[in-house]
DNA sequence: CTGAAAGCGCTTACAG
DNA sequence: CTGAAAGCGCTTACAG
């Protein structure tokens, strides 16, 4: 099959000081009789060497059981092959469905994920961003468009590739894959319209950025339809929860006794609000219909079934990431900005 | 306040070919008119430096904004400042919950979580393992005690320190923090049995080696009641979910037409198991009394609210996190094996 | 307690 | 298409 390897080859020959045992680049070099350098191209994609050579050169690295080390390759290259993904937060099933898409198709092409927890803070994600900027990541995957001016340019100054996910804008040299929150909001709210709705009340908590998008869509709808009012927005800072939902429920109830339809802004609340209302005798959808958002594990198995807007959390966390791999790759991304869109999923709750 | 500033720090100085303008630690000795290494101790921990060098290195890094290079860093050590975390699986709540504790206490001391994630598969888990020793790692933080004898040896070879969670053990040289799986799975089934309930199904999915140790505490308990009859067991493969609860309700139903209790192995079992026996119009606790396992959201929002038995998940993350912490600063640890011991919680289910 | 020298393992220009 | 030289930014021994 192929010669016997130079015998010289075994770690502790010559007594460097700091001998690690380390089966390294020139090692595989060596074996493959090629210089380090011709190693290094042949190992990292055969960009420019022959197939004859880099064909040598990874036979020598795979019976050497060569790995490249990831520090060495980020000193000299300037650039490590992590990618920094900042998440608000991880409580929300919601992240941890597109952290979890994002982390495979990372992982699988040899790169690694660096989870950055911004707990919806701007100050906090400024602060993330700089002191993971000195890891010299290869890339960003950042949740929606939302951040101070100074986080914005540490991004763009960095010159690393970066793509947006939860929203879609389509502004030149940007880069998204999501869908409109806002129509998502409204596109619920004219479904329980439709069902004959007038006073729907919206419920949200976080207050972040995407659920004021959809309460935007909503309080469209509801304009257009003549039905809004104010005092139909119970809003709600604390962080998204099932409890939450039992208490936005009588909160609905307090401040607007003839409410007829909840729009939950997330599943989560959703669940608690159908758990809540049973627990009152409130019939739904008979009494109130109950609508919720993002299709969240439990939806479906809920009494009765809640009604939602599933949002395309996997695939998007696969196709941002795909397309920060394409952009590390210098490859052309033909769509740069991708809108996802939503489904509505009627079910038994309105 | 201090001197200006020796003006030829500006960098561009001189033409070197690959200039970063990066920030170096030579600039920050420079400034504090120091050599570089005893800035780096001094930056490091002020390791035999005097004070006096120490507070002016520190400032110097401070006026000039310094950032330790990482990678630098871990190849001048072979040691990198990231911590490999192995869990199971993304999608079970118990482990995001886990993740974020132990996320929380790494990343606020300077250091990076690496995740992987094992799927439960000790084949995946011995290459993951092997992928990431690569990377110099810190340390590790497992789940269990379980995997291959390969995986085991290449974890204890790299001499790196190892923190085991889910389970406590006590061998010499371990390192563990958690409780007992065992025990845990015993008092549940106690407090059904002491609330007279005579044929207790066992209802399990995923088949982990945690779950089984559930399963034997409640075979334990089973049997020294005299109750114990393997057709109460009631096993399936697949991953634990809201929906799966539901089927394994309609298993225990079918294959024990008199049972009248349910031990469900985990929270989202136990939750889509009180859903579905609503919608069958059983009644919980009245004709079968049901009990969860981890206190997982949303048990204590069901109707009725779920009792089960509170796992320390937080704890455990930031007590190991904090243990391997300890060990990677040379510090002692007291108690290497942690038993965080769990809370059986009554609540309207039984 | 402090420093000059060497080296960690790779890649970047620059030549041929 | 291939290689010799230099360098990335730090830390490890080794001296003083």
């Amino acid at each position: 099959m192929k010669k016997a390897q130079p015998t010289d080859l075994k770690p502790g020959k010559g007594k460097r000081s700091r001998a690690t045992g380390r089966i390294t680049l020139s090692d595989v070099a060596k074996a493959a009789s090629v210089s380090p350098i011709t190693a290094s191209r042949a190992l990292r994609s055969a960009e420019s060497v022959s197939p004859e050579l880099a064909q040598r050169v990874n036979a020598a690295a795979n019976t050497l059981g060569y790995v490249p080390d990831p520090a060495a390759r980020a000193l000299a290259s300037a650039r490590s092959t992590s990618i920094v993904v900042l998440v608000p937060m991880l409580t929300n099933a919601l992240f941890v469905e597109v952290l979890e898409a994002i982390h495979e198709v990372v992982t699988s092409t040899g790169y690694q994920t660096l989870i950055a927890v911004t707990h919806y803070d701007s100050q906090q994600e400024e602060t993330l961003i700089k002191s993971y900027l000195a890891h010299r990541p290869a890339g960003f995957i950042v949740s929606g468009f939302d951040r101070t001016e100074v986080a914005r340019r540490l991004i763009s100054s960095s010159g690393l590739p970066c793509v947006h996910i939860m929203e879609v804008a389509s502004a030149p040299g940007l880069h998204s894959v999501g869908f409109s929150q806002t129509e998502g909001g409204a596109t619920m709210t004219r479904h329980l319209i439709a069902q004959g709705r007038k006073r729907i009340v919206f419920a949200a908590a976080q207050l972040d950025p995407r659920t004021m998008q959809r309460a935007e869509g909503y309080r469209r709808a509801m304009k257009s339809a003549g039905l809004y009012d104010p005092k139909l927005e119970v809003l709600n800072p604390q962080r998204s929860s099932i409890a939450l939902g039992a208490e936005l429920l009588e909160q609905s109830l307090r401040y607007n006794p003839d409410v007829d339809a909840i729009f939950f802004n997330n599943d989560d609340l959703a669940q608690g609000g159908v758990l809540h209302a049973q627990r009152l005798g409130i019939k739904v959808p008979e009494q109130i219909a109950i609508g919720g958002f993002n299709d969240l594990t439990g939806s479906d198995q809920m009494n009765p079934p809640i009604s939602t807007i599933r949002t395309p959390l996997r695939q998007m966390g696969t196709q941002a990431a795909q397309m920060l791999l394409q952009l590390l790759e210098g490859q052309p991304v033909q769509k740069p900005n991708i809108d996802l869109s939503f489904e509505l999923i009627v079910r038994k709750s309105s």
